[in-house]
DNA sequence: CTTTTTTGTCAAGCTGCTTGCCTACTGGCA
DNA sequence: TGCCAGTAGGCAAGCAGCTTGACAAAAAAG
């Protein structure tokens, strides 16, 4: 591996990474989603099976309590999602999903997969199921960072 | 492609993009250059042949001119670049890499080389050339965003 | 020469995060 | 049962990195 094959990989990585970011969220934002942030869509995806505490959405997002708490202060503005009384820890709030909540999550479901399949027309899909499990056996199962 | 094709696209794309740039970014900081931060790479890789203006590293950044401007006061407060006068445009200043900053460009190509490597011991070397060449059609040739 | 555009910077402000602190509540232990 | 260290989450303050708006100086267009 020659290094300036070293410097492409990172070059096509990121740039790859930041192109399916960015169409994913245009196309949840044409689906009328235009108050959401790429960001969201990670707390989306630890909020939707049955909603989390915050301390559970900090540990997933990889930022403080305080950061996970003043992104729910947001979500629940915009109506995405809701404080609910924890059932059994008096201390805890359970932060679920809105209607409107799970509506944006399809969009960003299907967004994606408009993605993959735009993807998939420019390599075929052999190839793509190829790239993705060679990129999962790369990619540490650690956190997702929502920095974009 | 099925949904959940899609789904695992994304995050083994991001999962293995984030792991790069730790990676990179761990080993400059491992090369002694502890106060760069991985943003600093992607203005390096703009100044590293013969320098730039503001205007160019703002537009190579997709940042505002000003942005560009504090990065510039950043790196040379640590020694990174310095502002020279422009050669032909009395408006511009010159902003080129110091003898330091030619060293952390070095460690970050020598950390990215190491990255590739670890993985085409993974991968092997012929299946992650693969999926560079993949990535590569996948990725418009639009500009590098640098938010990590 | 006059006018318009471009360049870089100063100033102010915004956003998303952090740290520090606090109260309410839990769960282990005597 | 009563006590107390540990945990959950919110308030307040602060910080880093970016933006917008305005400006003087220089270049380019007329």
């Amino acid at each position: 591996m020659r290094d300036d094959e070293a410097q492409a990989l990172t070059v096509v990585l990121l740039r790859a990474a930041n192109a399916l970011i960015d169409g994913i969220h245009a196309g949840v934002v044409a689906r009328g989603f235009d108050d959401s942030r790429p960001a969201h869509g990670f707390a989306f995806t630890r909020l939707a099976p049955d909603g989390a505490t915050i301390s559970d959405l900090a540990a997933h997002l990889n930022v403080t309590r305080q950061a996970a708490s003043q992104l729910v202060d947001e979500l629940a503005a915009k109506g995405y999602v809701e404080r609910r009384t924890h059932p059994v820890d008096g201390r805890a709030r359970l932060v679920v999903l809105t209607e409107r909540g799970w509506a944006c999550t399809r969009a960003a479901e299907q967004a994606a997969a408009e993605q993959a399949r735009t993807w998939a027309g420019v390599l075929g899909e052999d190839r793509l199921r190829v790239l993705i499990a060679d990129l999962a056996r790369l990619a540490p199962p650690g956190r997702l960072r929502p920095v974009w």
